[in-house]
DNA sequence: CCCGATCCGCTTTTT
DNA sequence: GCGGATCGGG
């Protein structure tokens, strides 16, 4: 196993030398890389210790040096320490890290991992303790759903008024905080069906205890609960940590921080390493406050700064700081750079989205036509929606691109159908898998079918796929209905004897086969059916990897692998929030606009609170650029249908003015954007500007945040009714051109809106201002 | 069971 | 303005 190749590791010749009094011992070859506070944070590793690592700061350097350091000296072996992460990528870059500084692979290392491996992990060892079975389904929130539709169908709760979303979202949030049903206070309750929350969340839990099933957030809170009320259990995770490692404690939720509490209480050798300034989680669960409150938890803590960047230039450092300076309660760090200054960040004003689009695009082939590479840009948004616009533009002038985030694999129906044969061969009572495939390929089994089986599976109160096979032996279903059912029936039976001595590779794709599930693709015409039937290939194909079906199933619900190729040179479009941890030499920031970015939920809702975490994002935004940062603004977007006008983010007025330079380059020219503001009424006439940055109604904006709702809303009127001053040279039967749509003919006028028949777009309406005649 | 009409809702996302 | 969920009619 890992340990004795390990074991062998501490023979190094170097070793030897320490001797030997007229040489100093070399120094270990993971501590040679790392400055004075980094290798603070690697040495101090008895006691709590609180890494601050800003961004770019050589965290993931730090983190590995010190597991390295602790199995280097001795001090624990591999399997003595906890070290968790939330990303399945963070984990596994950690083990490789590690592994390289120590010169060979750390299979001994068993609790490096997500807080939800870990969880998972040792929930099967005590799962009798929680009343559930090793083998128990992790469902996912799709299950979790459905799930919950049921339970409220149950109770007779009006799912219109009362969806289970809702109810999803309260449960999980119930969970983050670590409360079981009994937990829940009468007045959080009160937020689902007038105080059925509770009830409800109490009769989820004794549904997935029927079904053998968890929920992610149960990987956490049952082993919580455990720990809590097993002494012996506690005890001997307790014994067997020697040192616990936490990556981005600043996102850990109260669930995940009260299972660390009580792990370290012992020992009390706990490092956690994280960046309150880089908390953009707390809509999950995160709670700043874990790492605000940390030398409070642990009394006797060490602080150690990381604040010497090594990815950015001192104009980016400035800008960001800038920023984040305008958040109150913060632990505070002052990044810094041995960097040259580089250039300022540049801000950039537009008309509207195609043009955001348009701009950025010539700036990437501007930048490829210098050699440089598609892979050191990168597009950053607030919202996933923001996407499209880049997307469109993207292909239409032959932009490689990639976008992260959006369907998973493993959330795609036909991976999901595939997945729920294989969870019914595993675990018959698992009846959200049985529902979702029992008439899938249709086989006749429809509602009534299925709902009859249901009523018999409830009066009896066993599992559904239990009740289809006993079913068969009454005269509750229409012959019609049993043939079929008996059929599948049989075959699961079949199944499950092949499994033992088929590869479950083998299995599945025989599964697929005989069930008809391929050949319901096969038989679909439409264009994605192609694809479905490349991912099952792919889904075999990967299954293969792993020893048993069982673990690859929690492979599949546990590490969702967002494996965007690599391979060909492509620019990068993500959300801000998939973003974090990552750099660019060149980085875009999109979408800069009050209602965009911070976002109007956010604005909405939440208070200052949530605008703080808004500046927070700016700051991970604009902190992922090494060289070039520039950040784009619109004066008009199109949301949900509707054209907005929008003004700058505040964010953009945050920023030092001698770390930024301004340029607007609007088609029709700024003034046309300046007559329609002043033709209203400037909005932010009242306020005082700085008029140092050109316009000066950047300024304005950013101060617009200061006459609150009123002026805020009235900026929001949307720019149709803004400026609507009809062109005088459109007439109907006009012949016009459009940038996107091409050339077409008017057809009708409506103020400054026009109803065109495009030649190859077909008919569409266009705001005038975006045509130009023909 | 399939289809079209209609209605809603709409930030971020990992496990 | 789009996508998805849901519902009612054929």
């Amino acid at each position: 196993m890992g340990k004795t190749r390990l074991r062998h590791h501490f023979m190094f010749p170097n070793c030897s030398r320490v001797t030997d009094p007229a040489i100093q011992p070399p120094e270990p070859p993971y501590l040679r890389p790392l400055n004075d506070p980094q290798r603070e944070a690697v040495l101090t590793t008895e006691g709590p210790l609180l890494v601050l690592a800003g961004a770019g700061t050589g965290k993931t350097a730090c983190l590995t040096a010190r597991l390295a350091h602790l199995i280097w000296t001795r001090k624990a072996w591999p399997s003595e320490i906890l070290a968790v992460t939330f990303t399945n990528k963070a984990a596994r870059e950690m083990k490789e890290r590690v592994a390289r500084a120590l010169g060979q692979d750390v299979e001994g290392m068993p609790w490096l991992g997500t807080f939800h491996a870990i969880g998972a992990k040792m929930l099967r060892r005590h799962a009798e303790l929680a009343g559930l079975e090793s083998n128990y389904t992790i469902l996912d929130t799709d299950d979790q759903l459905r799930l919950l539709k049921q339970l409220i169908q149950a109770a007779e709760i009006d799912e219109k008024r009362w969806p289970a979303r809702m109810l999803g979202g309260l449960i999980d949030r119930w969970k983050n905080r670590g409360w079981m049903p009994a937990d829940v206070t009468a007045e959080e309750s009160e937020a689902y069906d007038n105080g059925k929350g509770q009830q409800l969340y109490q009769a989820y839990q004794d549904r997935l205890k029927a079904l053998n099933a968890c929920d992610f957030g149960d990987l956490l809170l049952h082993m919580l609960v455990i720990l809590k009320t097993h002494r012996d259990v506690l005890e001997m995770y307790q014994q067997r940590f020697k040192y616990i490692l936490v990556d981005e404690y600043q996102d850990t939720n109260s669930s995940q921080y009260l299972w660390l509490r009580l792990l370290a209480q012992e020992r009390k050798n706990i490092c956690v390493v994280g960046d309150d300034d880089q908390s953009i989680y707390s809509w999950r669960g995160a709670e700043v406050a874990n790492i605000l409150k940390f030398e409070k938890d642990f009394p006797g803590a060490k602080v150690v700064r990381l604040e010497q960047n090594y990815r950015s230039t001192p104009h980016i450092l400035a800008a960001a700081s800038g920023v984040i300076a305008h958040n109150g309660g913060r632990l505070g760090k002052s990044l810094w750079t041995d960097e040259d200054e580089g250039e300022k960040v540049k801000i950039i004003g537009v008309w509207d989205g195609p043009e955001e689009a348009r701009r950025v695009g010539e700036e990437i082939e501007a930048h490829q036509s210098r050699g440089g590479t598609l892979d050191d840009i990168a597009i950053l948004v607030r919202a996933q929606f923001q996407t499209r616009e880049f997307e469109d533009r993207f292909i239409q002038i032959g932009v490689p691109y990639r976008i992260i985030g959006g369907f998973r694999f493993y959330e795609r129906a036909e991976i999901r159908d595939a997945l729920a044969y294989l969870r019914v061969i595993i675990q018959p009572a698992d009846d959200l898998a049985f529902e979702r495939i029992v008439n899938t390929p249709k086989r006749g089994l429809g509602d009534k079918a299925v709902g009859t089986i249901h009523g018999y599976a409830r009066r009896e109160n066993i599992p559904v796929s239990l009740a289809a096979a006993r079913i068969l032996d009454t005269d509750e279903l229409t012959p019609r209905a049993k043939k079929p059912l008996g059929d599948l029936m049989r075959n699961f039976a079949r199944w499950r004897d092949m499994a033992n001595d088929l590869p479950h590779p083998e299995l599945a794709r025989l599964v697929l086969d005989e069930s008809g599930y391929t050949a319901m693709w096969q038989n679909d015409r439409s264009a994605e059916a192609a694809g479905r039937l490349e991912n099952l290939t792919e889904l075999t194909r990967a299954m293969e990897e792993f020893d048993t079906l069982g673990s690859f199933l929690e492979h599949v619900s546990l590490v969702m692998d967002n494996d965007a190729d690599r391979d060909s040179e492509k620019v990068t479009i993500m959300t801000i929030h998939a973003a974090k941890g990552l750099e660019f030499d060149t980085v875009f920031l999109a979408g800069w606009e009050e209602g965009v970015f911070p976002s109007q939920r956010s604005l909405d809702e939440g208070g200052n609170k949530s605008l703080e975490e808004e500046r927070r994002l700016a700051y991970v935004a604009i902190t992922r650029a090494r060289r070039l940062c520039h950040i784009v603004h619109t004066a008009n977007r199109r949301i949900y249908g509707q054209w907005t006008s929008s003004i700058p983010s505040r964010f953009i007025g945050e920023l030092p003015d001698e770390h930024i330079e301004s340029e607007t380059s609007m088609t029709g020219g700024e003034s046309l954007w300046r007559a329609n503001w002043s033709e209203q009424g400037d909005p932010f006439s009242n306020v005082t500007r700085a008029d140092k940055r050109g316009p000066g109604w950047k300024r304005a904006a950013a101060a617009g945040a200061l006459p609150k709702a009123g002026k805020v809303m009235e900026a929001k009127a949307s720019a149709v009714s803004f400026g609507a001053k009809p062109r005088s040279d459109i007439a109907i039967g006009q012949r016009v051109f459009h940038q996107k749509f091409g050339y077409g003919a008017v057809e009708e006028i409506e103020g400054n809106k026009l109803e065109i028949e495009f030649e190859q777009a077909g008919r569409k309406r266009v705001l005038d201002s975006f045509v130009e005649l023909a």
